[in-house]
RNA sequence: GGCUGGGUAGCUCAGGUGGUCAGAGCACACGACUCAUAAUCGUGGGGUCGCGGGUUCGAGUCCCGCCCCAGCUACCA
């Protein structure tokens, strides 16, 4: 039996969007979280990846005068792939519905459901525009103005719509309601957090529509394998790549060991498709429904909810270029609280990249390597007894490891990283009333002096491992200037169900003098 | 309109089941220290906990009403 593995999801990103701070906010979330379930020591497996199908894709590339997959396949170079890296995502697989694999997996899929007899033909009645090909959701259908009087218009182009009924297939979703809320009600943490289970069971309650999943109008889609004069309506389809990324239905020892998936990080927007309409189609399929969707909250710029249409999207290198990728990945974890809405400002990433990461962990890395060199040539000196002061670090350290790993669980990163940043302020309390330097003046006081900043060393070295999955790079740099790697390892492998054990790091190592972790930067000129 | 959240110090936010719950961080002021990225440590000022009623010995914490803010109210993705 093959050790479980922790399979944790973006959504796919639909590729017509220009890559934002909301893209990007999900992905660094689920990336600071696989990362620490990597340094559990769990297999981990982390999906993320981009939806390339549907109309407004076609007509893209056909205002480009391309052909949609030559469409698609820039805008993954030029924009998706490269917003990874920007945020120095670390997935193990990324996912595009172009893929044979997914279109073959999304075939059995619903063929397996057509044999099942989960499908149905009807017809779809809708305010359809014929200048854009598509149908309008309710919501942006409005009365005509001016010419258009007496017509229906969508708020989306403005275009014209007609009230039109189309014969395509059907799932069945209205016939699951009672099955959704018998999960909801014996996994109360399926859908997460709190206020979003209460959203998804109230619609429920209210109950629910069979769901047309087939299109005909168009042919940018996957066909339907048993009538190919259907593709597949986008969202139903990009859902499924959940299961088709694992190896549905082309790679069944991939799916076995993967599904079914542990968590679905989602925007709160698309709740509704991640915890009611997949977990029904996945009980309609016969195979088990993912352990957890989590849905986060809205970042508020401005008190606003950042969109385009607002003007207020912001691309994730306009905050990488000035702060680097660990402040822009610290700064999404520790500044919010994953779930709920919140406040994001550059003002307020400027003050935490000054007051938490440069002066608070840059600086306590800078002064502890400092005072090695100067007072032991750079040598790790050895612990000799503990004081009462060491052993509340030890303490502080061991609770706070504890604390972290506990509110990973809950994914609660911000949780993580609070408790985490005890240790920042402990140690440099610490260091502070165990004056290292005015120890240093002593010579017969040099064991204390080692004693003292062996105990800073270790400190530094709970933390470098710690927030590795927050801040990989900086880490790094910290690993490296600890001397820690040719006795310890790499620093990704390192566990954190060992990071708190005292002593790890072997007196002598050399100790560099850090580059500066988080320069300060003058944002006036920024 | 209905539903789900939210309205707590200048700012961002914590505060299950009522009784040190009036808090944290930042910012600000003053002091200490000098190993360090003009960093660190300590002290302090500052809030009618959206508004109005009510229950209770006692309410940010429960009930009623009201006012704001955000989201959802299904096939754009």
């Amino acid at each position: 039996m093959p050790e479980p593995t922790f399979y944790a999801t973006t959504p796919i990103y639909y590729v017509n969007d220009a890559p934002h701070i909301g893209h990007g906010y999900t992905t660094t979330i689920a990336d600071v979280i696989t990362r620490w379930h990597r340094q559990r020591g769990e297999r981990v497996h982390f999906l993320t990846g981009v939806d390339e199908h549907g109309q407004k894709v076609l007509r893209k590339a056909q205002a480009n005068d391309a052909s949609p997959q030559d469409w698609v396949d820039r805008l993954v170079e030029s924009e998706w792939l490269p917003m990874l890296r920007t945020i120095d995502a670390a997935n193990d697989d990324f996912i595009r519905t172009t893929e044979e694999r997914h279109e073959k997996g999304a075939q059995a899929f619903w063929q397996e459901l057509y044999d099942r007899g989960e499908v149905y033909k009807g017809e779809f009645s809708g305010w359809y525009s014929v200048g854009s090909e598509e149908f309008v959701a309710d919501e942006y259908v409005a009365d005509g103005e001016g010419e258009d009087a007496g017509h229906k218009v969508s708020t989306l182009d403005g275009s014209r719509l007609e009230y039109l009924t189309e014969e395509n297939y059907f799932f069945p979703l209205s016939k699951y309601a009672d099955r959704l809320l018998e999960l909801y009600e014996q996994r109360p943490d399926f859908i997460q957090p709190e206020s979003a289970r209460n959203e998804v069971v109230a619609f429920v309650r209210s109950g629910l529509k069979d769901l047309s999943i087939s299109r005909s109008t168009f042919d940018w889609g996957i066909p339907l394998p048993w009538d190919e004069s259907h593709v597949m309506y986008v969202w139903i389809e990009a859902l499924l790549n959940y299961v088709t990324a694992a190896g549905y239905g082309v790679d069944d020892e991939r799916f076995g060991e993967l599904w079914p998936a542990n968590v679905h990080f989602v925007g709160k927007d698309i709740v509704r498709f991640h915890a009611v309409i997949w977990p029904a189609l996945l009980m309609a399929a016969g195979l088990p429904v993912p352990h957890r969707v989590f849905a986060h909250g809205w970042l508020l710029v401005g008190g606003q909810k950042m969109s385009k249409s607002k003007a207020n999207g912001i691309h994730p290198t306009e905050i990488v270029d000035t702060f680097g990728s660990d402040a822009y990945r610290y700064y999404f974890t520790r500044a919010l609280t994953f779930g709920s809405d919140g406040s994001i400002s550059w003002e307020d990433i400027g003050a935490r990249y000054h007051a938490e990461l440069a002066n608070g962990f840059g600086n306590l890395a800078s002064r502890v390597a400092a005072m090695i060199g100067k007072y032991f040539d750079g040598a790790l000196p050895a612990a000799g007894e503990l004081s009462p002061a060491e052993r509340g670090i030890v303490d502080t350290v061991a609770a706070a490891v504890a604390e972290a790993d506990e509110a990973i669980e809950r994914i609660a990163p911000q949780d993580a990283v609070a408790a985490i940043w005890r240790i920042v302020d402990a140690l440099n309390l610490y260091i502070t009333e165990t004056q290292p330097w005015a120890v240093a003046k002593d010579e017969s006081q040099r064991e204390r002096l080692g004693t003292i900043l062996n105990t800073a060393a270790e400190g530094l070295r709970v933390l470098a491992v710690t927030l590795h999955p927050v801040m990989p790079k900086a880490t790094a740099s910290l690993w490296e200037s600890l001397g820690a790697e040719p006795d310890l390892g790499p620093l990704a492998a390192q566990r954190i169900d060992q990071v708190a054990t005292w002593g790890r790091l072997r007196p002598g190592s050399t100790i560099t003098k850090v580059p500066s972790l988080f320069p300060r930067i003058d944002l006036a000129q920024a």
